[in-house]
DNA sequence: AGCTTTTTGGTACTTAGGTATGAGGATGGG
DNA sequence: CCCATCCTCATACCTAAGTACCAAAAAGCT
């Protein structure tokens, strides 16, 4: 938050400073006025694309992140969470068993909760809540 | 495409209106040549920002729309797709049936012909692998 | 018309998924 | 120390999913 502030200060003095700049050389020398505006306008054209992008970019961060927030509201424990991931990536119940070192009854568990908690009847369906509720 | 084009051409012709107009303004009236600076600025600026939501618009589209070519390549017929989609949704065979107004018979010969295909072993996988080729 | 692919559906069987219930060990807060 | 929560695991049971094999109607193609 800090880092957006002080870039955004520094735009607004370098955006100030180009244009007294543009207004000196208009006044005082005799360089030809269409060169000129035709820098502003270039700068301002990369200004417009740079913020763009910076949105942008803000908001594919956002809607790719995951919202660790209603994983809790949820009520979902760790271990449970961590079983859905591995159901999302399509794994059988044995495998996530052998891949988190806990028995296929542990894993059965966890499912079963994770369906309770999701609301979900069947472990494709909880995939497509969890990504409803993009907490994966 | 021939929206584009338009589109670029036209706005090519205004930017060049714009400049016209600028060093006219510039040159034959006493309006403040800070005025005239700004505002071709400001037009830059928004001229930038529409530019790349376009160009972003279209990376987007391109990375949500889906293969059909590679339908095609995976020997995936209509109805085998379409089984494949509601399973993406969490429906049950049972349900898909009921959907698609044919028995749980047939779904269950359309999913295991979509398994082969795709080279999973259940159905949680064939949604991960379905998401990873772009077919949904 | 003859051929292929698709779509449909069935039976029989095996495996995976899911529920219910109980229970013991681990952890952390009051 | 006690209680709640979490994690672990097991048994028993039922349902859904998936496989194998077959077969017939429908649609497309040449």
């Amino acid at each position: 938050m800090k880092k957006t502030v002080l870039i955004f200060g520094l735009l607004i003095l370098a955006v100030f400073a180009l244009f007294r700049l543009s207004t000196y050389y208009y006044t005082r020398t005799d360089i030809r006025a269409e060169l000129v505006i035709a820098s502003v306008a270039l700068v301002f054209f990369l200004i417009g694309i740079y913020l763009n992008k910076r949105s942008m970019q803000r908001k594919v961060k956002v809607s790719g992140g995951i919202d660790r927030q209603k994983i809790g509201e949820l009520g979902l424990s760790n271990r449970e969470y961590e079983v859905l991931v591995e159901i999302t990536k399509g794994l059988s119940n044995k495998e996530i068993g052998e891949k988190l070192f806990v028995s296929e009854s542990t894993v059965k568990t966890h499912v079963s909760n994770v369906l309770l908690k999701l609301q979900a009847r069947r472990r494709t369906q909880a995939i497509q809540i969890a990504k409803e509720l993009q907490i994966i």
